[in-house]
This record gives C-alpha cells, structure tokens and sequence, in this order.
RNA sequence: GCGGCCAUAGCUCAAUUGGAUAGAGCAUCUGACUACGGAUCAGAAGGUUAGAGGUUCGAGUCCUCUUGGCCGCACCA
C-alpha cells in the first residue's frame, strides 16, 4: 500500500517536531491552499509559537532545518508569518504514480479504526409514491455507505420503510369501500393514493368516516386478519415499485426492516422506560424530560400518547435497542432531512437517558427547489414522483446522445442514457454542500461543461478512446518519468485521491470528492491538449499512458463511491 | 415568542474545519479547430463574504448583536 504524499510528510513532519523537543500531533500538513506556495504546506510552526509564546518564522526555520526531505521534496520554504511550504519532486512523484498503477484500491488506504456502522437511509412510505423529497437521502445515504464500505468500516444499510401508521386506517377503509381493482391493476401506488386522499377528503366532512378509518387502524394493529392480509397486499405492492426504482438507481439494502417489525416491542418498551422512572406520564402521555439540557428543557421525547398510541420517537428508540442487540455497532448514522433536527435530538437525547453509548448520528440535508426557489413541487402543486424524474433524466441524455453520437448501436444508446441521466441526478446532489438547499435545473445538471456528470464521463470516455485508438490496455508498468507542469499537476492530483476520500467521512461530505474529482477531470484535459500521449514514443509515451490509465482508474472509482457509472463512449 | 439551519461574483455553488492575494462553473468578452473525441483548452472581466462590533499573529469560518430568508416547536411520520 503506496502512502499518500500527505501522510509521508507528515510522519517526516511528525520526526522533526519531536527533534525540536515539540509535540508531534499538532504536525498536520494540508494541501497547499495555493499551488504557487508549493504542494502542501504545514501551520504547525504558528500553533506552536503561539502556545510557547515564541517567534514562529524562527520556530519554522528550527523544524524545517531537522526535516528529512530526502528524495520526496525539496526543503521546506518558510513563508509569510511561519508557514511550511513543501514541493514534491518530479522523480518522486513519478515513482509515486508508477506505484499508484499497480495498485487497486487508487492509494486509499484502509481505516486503521474500522467501526461497525449503520446506515439507516430512503426510508419511503408504503401507499404513497416516493418523491423528490427521498431521493436525496436515498442517494446520500447510498454514497456514504460506499465510502465508508471502501474505506474499511463494516456497514449495515437498512430501508426503515414507514409500513405502519395512521395512514393505514384511512387506506384500508378506503380499500374496503372504495378500491378500483382495474386502477389498482394499471398503477397500485396511485390508486392506493387516491384511497388515501378520498377517505382523507371524507373524514374533514364526515365524523362517521373518521370514526371507521380509527376502527380499521385498530383492528389491524391488534392483528385482524383482513385488515392484516390487505396491509399486507399494500406493503408488497409498494415494495415491488420501490424495488424498481431503487433497481434502476443501483441502490439496495442489506435490511429493510420498517417500523411495523418494531411494533410488538414499543408496549414492553413504554412500561419499561416508566417503571424504570426514565418516562414520567404527563397530561396523559408518557414523556421523557430533559431537564439538564437546555435546548430541551421544555421539549419532552414524547414516546406514548394519551390514547394509548406510540410515536415516531418510540419507533426509533426500539430500533436503537434492536440494532444495538443484534449488530452492537459503534455508530448509527440516520440519513434524514434538515428538519427532522429537533426530533433526533430528542430521540438521541432518549436513548442517552436509556443508557445508549453507541454514537448516533443526524446526517441532515437540506431542501431540494424548483427553478423558482420554491419547494420543488408538479404544476398541481404535488410531490413530484420520483419515477418520473428518472424517467425524465433518461430520456433527456437519450436526446442528447442521439444528437451528438446517432451511428452507436440502439442498445449501448440506451445503456449509456441511462448511465448519463441517472448519473447526472445523482452527481448534481452529491457535488453540492448537504445542507444547502438545492435548486434542480435538468440543464445544469446535464451540461457537458462544469462540475457535472456527463464531464467526468466524458473524461473517462476520452482516455478510454486512447487506449481504444491504443488498441490495447496498459500492460506492464515501467519507467515513469514526468518533467511537464501539465503531467505533474494531473499526477499529484491523483495521488491525492486517497487523502480525500477518508476526508469526506469526517463531516458526511460527498461534495469533498465530487470537487475533487472535477479537479482532476480538469487537469485532465489540460494536460491532454499540452501533451500528445500517442506517438510521442518511448518513455514519455509509457509514462503517459500511465498517467491515462491512472486518470481513468481514479475518476471511474471516484464515480463509483458516489453510486455513478462510466460509459465506455457517450 | 423560543430554537435550528442559512446569507459568498449577475446566476448556481466551493473554500481540506482558524491560514497566505476568497476559488470554480454558467452567462459575458478575447484567442486556439487539416483535433489522441473542440462534448475541449488558454486568457480577460466580475467580491467591503448581508451589516456592525469582538476574540488573535491571522476570521467567509469562532463569539455577541442587527437585518433578511427557510424550517421546526406535546400527543403525524
């Protein structure tokens, strides 16, 4: 496993401080902000002038003149009030990328604290269509766990797919009273809608109606068997549309266990908190109080009501206890929208009282818009179903791939539109920062220039038609020499591609790499104009193609953490 | 009313968590096409980081206040 030029110069950096008799750990080196200060550059020397109240140009001069730089870079500049400017040597990063050829994980390498994780994401709701409003946490949810899969830690994604609640009452009277077995035939999710919608339009006029739909929730949540057999039929017909789409995005799960699975243990678990004195009963519902906190002082966990029913929180804390007895992971991440951020507070504030350890997270995203910066909504006012957007991705790339390449075969066409199309919805939301709100422009996300999919596609597609004009791969890797500026600056962002991604778990941040990936499709292309690879002969051209070959390599895993394909042609 | 999240170029967004002269892409302007895919590249222009204080060698980033926007706030999920 190649080490990353970061982490060689900070365990060099590391061995000088100690040297100078200074603590190591606060040794770190980042990437120059600046590519004229040199390649990376390290703010140790100020931190710790600070701390001993010492002169940090003199502190910098004293590391850098115990710094090792070897082979790998050239002394350490001391610049501006006591910065470390460090400069990769040509040979090295030659030799560096030679080795990055050879190796399969891209210079990733494997977390040295490997954690058991649990990813809980998309968690759609049976009898209604999934909507624009789970796409993102189906596809950040999708993207984390594929990062954090390659970079080592164990994970568990599980669908806590919302197949038990009040909307049952309603849509079982409506299936009992009003159901159209042609409709439900043609399209189940939207005559399961219209159920709900009636009987829901029903109930604001009709206290009778009201009063059944109640009785039908009951009944199923005591086990009727009707009422359990349709429930049934509902969660079966929505699950064969989700398992399409997710089908189709590439998505899948290792668990999808919903709330109704977690239904027996919510009673037991209620009596439990209560007798326990953790859960107090107020104003007739069990309540957990936070009187220590004081965000919360005055927002209880309510986890039953006063009717006797449980809660989304009383859910959740079941399934905290469920995975912690089944799996015992470290950490369980919940990939869920920015305002849903009062009530993992109060479920984790909960589980705390409860004894829970294991580190819980909120990773929280923000709102996606329409063009007019409103909620992205259809013309009716409606979600907009998530099966039309995709459709509509596809065939937009399937436009754009007829007029730009008619003559490739019908089917690679088809493959490629949905490559194109898809990968473009799924890019546009991971290359924005999560908690931004996020306006959904087809044109900007299927642009062939900026920070899109279709350009790091089109990057990968123009290597790979090197090696097709080639008319072979790679083969053996040998001697790599790079002396111009525009093969240097593609090489070292490569080789940079292995201190990224571990970055991008620190703070559940997709965008960290979807940046970086469009760097390197851009110094990419800047070196495929200023240096011909074909025909430039011997060790140039080998090394070269290496370079090709390492570009295709990173920007094709790159894509695949965040859940996008490459097409060989496009 | 209380709380959360935000406010960066005309537009859409970054900024490696406190580092150097705040960066990209659209759009605009100027160049490069007998090209390994021009679906590209090179360059120009564009900023009081909403405003005001504070912390320190150093602030878009941290603290306080103000303005403006989105979202939550006891029996929906």
């Amino acid at each position: 496993m190649s080490a990353t030029p970061q982490a060689v110069l900070t365990k060099r950096l590391h061995a000088a401080l100690v040297a100078c008799g200074l603590p190591p750990e606060r040794g770190e080196v980042t990437a120059a902000a600046d590519t004229r200060f040199g390649d990376y550059q390290a703010n140790a020397a100020m931190v710790l002038a600070k701390e001993a109240k010492t002169n940090p140009r003199e502190l910098a001069a004293r590391i850098a003149g115990y710094f090792e730089a070897g082979d790998i870079c050239l002394k350490p500049e001391i610049a501006g009030p006591g910065f470390l400017n460090f400069r990769l040597k040509p040979p090295w990063v030659s030799g560096q990328l030679r080795a990055l050829a050879d190796e399969a994980r891209c210079g990733v390498s494997a977390t040295k604290n490997p954690l058991r994780i649990i990813i809980d994401f998309s968690s759609p709701n049976i009898a209604k269509p999934m909507h624009v409003g789970h796409i993102r946490s189906t596809i950040l949810g999708h993207a984390l766990a594929r990062i954090a899969r390659f970079a080592g830690h164990e994970v568990v994604t599980d669908n806590h797919l919302g197949d038990w609640g009040t909307q049952f009452g309603k849509v079982l009277h409506g299936w009992k009273h009003l159901l159209d077995r042609d409709a439900l035939e043609r399209n189940p999710i939207a005559e399961m809608t219209r159920l709900y919608r009636e009987v829901n339009a029903l109930e604001q006029t009709d206290p009778a109606v009201h009063k059944a739909a109640r009785e039908e929730l009951v009944k199923l949540q005591q086990g009727d068997p009707e009422n359990r057999a349709i429930w049934e039929q509902l969660v079966d017909l929505s699950w064969a549309e989700f398992a399409g789409i997710y089908e189709k995005l590439g998505v899948d799960f290792d668990e999808r266990l919903g709330e109704s699975f977690y239904h027996p243990a919510l009673a037991p678990l209620v009596d439990q908190l209560l007798a326990a004195g953790t859960a107090q009963i107020s104003e007739g519902a069990a309540c957990i109080f936070f009187p220590d906190i004081p965000a919360l002082t005055e927002k209880p966990c309510l986890i039953r009501k006063s009717d006797g029913g449980f809660l989304y929180a009383t859910t959740d804390l079941a399934t905290i206890e469920y995975r912690i007895e089944r799996w015992d992971p470290q950490a369980i991440w919940y990939v869920a929208g920015a305002p849903q951020q009062l009530h993992f507070q109060q479920v984790f504030a909960a589980a705390r009282r409860m004894g829970v350890g294991t580190q819980l997270e909120h990773v929280a995203f923000g709102s996606i818009l329409g063009e007019d910066h409103k909620l992205m909504k259809t013309r009716s006012g409606d979600n907009v179903p998530l099966r039309d957007l995709m459709d509509e991705a596809v065939s937009r790339a399937r436009a754009m791939i007829e007029a730009k390449n008619p003559e490739l075969p019908a089917e690679e066409k088809e493959h490629i539109a949905r490559v194109v199309g898809l990968g473009a919805v799924k890019y546009a939301e991971l290359s924005q920062h999560r908690m931004s709100d996020y306006v959904f422009s087809w044109s900007k996300m299927l642009s062939l220039q900026g920070n899109t999919a279709p350009y790091l596609q089109n990057a990968y597609v123009r290597v790979r038609s090197i090696f097709r004009k080639l008319g072979s791969e790679l083969g053996s890797v040998q001697e790599v020499v790079l002396t111009e500026p525009a093969e240097l600056a593609l090489a070292k962002k490569l080789l940079r591609f292995g201190e990224i991604v571990p970055l991008v778990l620190q703070d559940f941040r997709p965008n960290l790499l979807a940046n970086h990936l469009f760097e390197t499709a851009n110094a990419f292309h800047t070196f495929y104009e200023a240096c011909p690879v074909l025909k430039s002969g011997g060790v140039t051209e080998h090394s070269r193609l290496v370079l090709c070959a390492a570009t295709a390599r990173v920007l094709k895993q790159g894509l695949d953490l965040l859940g996008v394909q490459v097409p060989e042609r496009m």
